[in-house]
DNA sequence: TTTTTCATTTCAATAATCAGAAATATAAAA
DNA sequence: TTTTATATTTCTGATTATTGAAATGAAAAA
């Protein structure tokens, strides 16, 4: 049973957009094909929960910053952001370089945790940003831990749309990538989403085995020397058995 | 006229916290005061849209991603960071550090964009993290341009707690640094608020003339000479005051 | 000033939701 | 296996929300 008033209250939020930034009543009214009253109780109930702001000048509404602090208990209450920040952390001081923390989410790679080395710094234990799969380090990492079946759907539905002259932008391409990161046990990403920038990463799993998250080492390229590399790349793998352990994860032993 | 199942779906979202993550319909139930029935159909239509998640094996509920989704519309629709992000990438470039756009959200600091310097990194247009103005640049850079009322209204209410040896934990203390941020157009950040980290903060104003937010160049605090200080705090005001006009402000002139 | 636009409120009929109690379903625990 | 706990579904009268049309209010435009 679905619940109406929510659901239209739900899609009012959805309304506002980077082109659409601010609504008025009767625009809301018009995009949703609701009667005003109807609007008007649905956007106050929302605007006094702080979800939606009214201008008191030009009395339209934009969305409001209550939904930050539920994004932010979002966050917080991720599992794997509880598990690996520890992890994270130290990864972060021992490389000197970024640490990430991303998940698997709807075909992109959405990153949930950011450290900074030096604890100078601060945490970024928040969300964002998106990046498709193909040309992220995680991406690849997770990709190439799961069945053939989904890597097959996911190329196949997925364009792989250039972002810099160095993106993967054919399949043969990226299963080359996938069968090299199931080798070495972590996936690059050389300049393949932002220009300058390298990752490395690693598959994080859960206690079904199943490629849950993918922890990431991101430094400019300069800075990777081969040495550095299988030096960096055997911290962040430990890293990531840790956190896959605390998820409950236990790599089958090698049957005799 | 507020909508009850809306604020009780609203109510339902909050129940979640970072020690109580994963809820169950008869927990939410009982938090509420609500009947089973009741909770159900809300908790299914919440999950429904992705803002809950219904974990298939202990059929507990946590929020869901969808969350994330409407955060990041929320911040992509600020005005601040649409008129922002040309002139706080540039001063990323010019100064070679680390740019903040923070605004002000019931007596803290919400940082509302990040930027890296070089283009090789990701620009964080994300929101967060939620700092206490009184030990933060932004912070501080924002109530030293508020109406006197204001600032005792402020320091009376919020208790100025510290973070670090460093913190400001005086009202007259705090009163200076105000006073210091008038006459500089800047305020500063000196490990007030995390080890090593060393701010300073230019405020923006808005079409009405109100301080609105504030623009910080973040370092670490070694590496900031008296002269580089006068270069970059220089350039960060010109920032603000770019920011400034291309929300509506225009200073007044000096009267003759 | 008048006009225009749009937010907000009112109302009564209609539709949707909720409470309360109870039944069924499902998975884990004993 | 049985027991236990809890999610899910069912039902009906009571409560709440929505519609549609119209009125009012309040600010901006002409």
């Amino acid at each position: 049973m679905a619940i109406q008033s929510v659901n239209r209250a739900l899609d009012i939020l959805f309304l506002f957009t980077n082109t659409k930034p601010r609504l008025g009543i009767t625009d809301i009214s018009n995009l949703l094909g609701l009667t005003k009253p109807t609007v008007h109780g649905l956007v106050q109930t929302l605007t006094s929960r702080g979800f939606l702001y009214q201008d008191p000048e030009s009395r339209k509404y934009s969305l409001g910053l209550k939904i930050h602090e539920i994004g932010t208990i979002l966050c917080s209450t991720l599992k794997i952001n509880q598990v690996g920040a520890g992890p994270a952390r130290r990864l972060a001081d021992a490389t000197n370089y970024m640490i990430r923390i991303a998940i698997w989410d709807r075909d992109e790679i959405l990153v949930t945790f950011n450290v900074f080395p030096g604890s100078q710094t601060i945490n970024y234990q928040q969300l964002g940003p998106r990046v498709p799969a193909y040309c992220s380090a995680s991406g690849k990492a997770l990709l190439s831990m799961m069945p053939s079946k989904k890597i097959e759907q996911y190329v196949k539905q997925t364009p792989l749309k250039p972002y810099t002259p160095k993106t993967i932008t054919t399949v043969k391409q990226l299963k080359n990538e996938l069968e090299k990161a199931r080798i070495n046990g972590y996936a690059e990403d050389r300049e393949e989403y932002l220009p300058g920038l390298f990752c490395i990463s690693a598959p994080i799993f859960n206690q079904n085995g199943s490629p849950y998250a993918a922890i990431s080492v991101s430094g400019g390229f300069q800075f990777f020397s081969n040495e550095e590399l299988d030096t960096i790349s055997q911290q962040m793998k430990e890293a990531a058995a840790e956190i896959s352990r605390s998820l409950g994860y236990f790599h089958q032993a090698t049957p005799i």
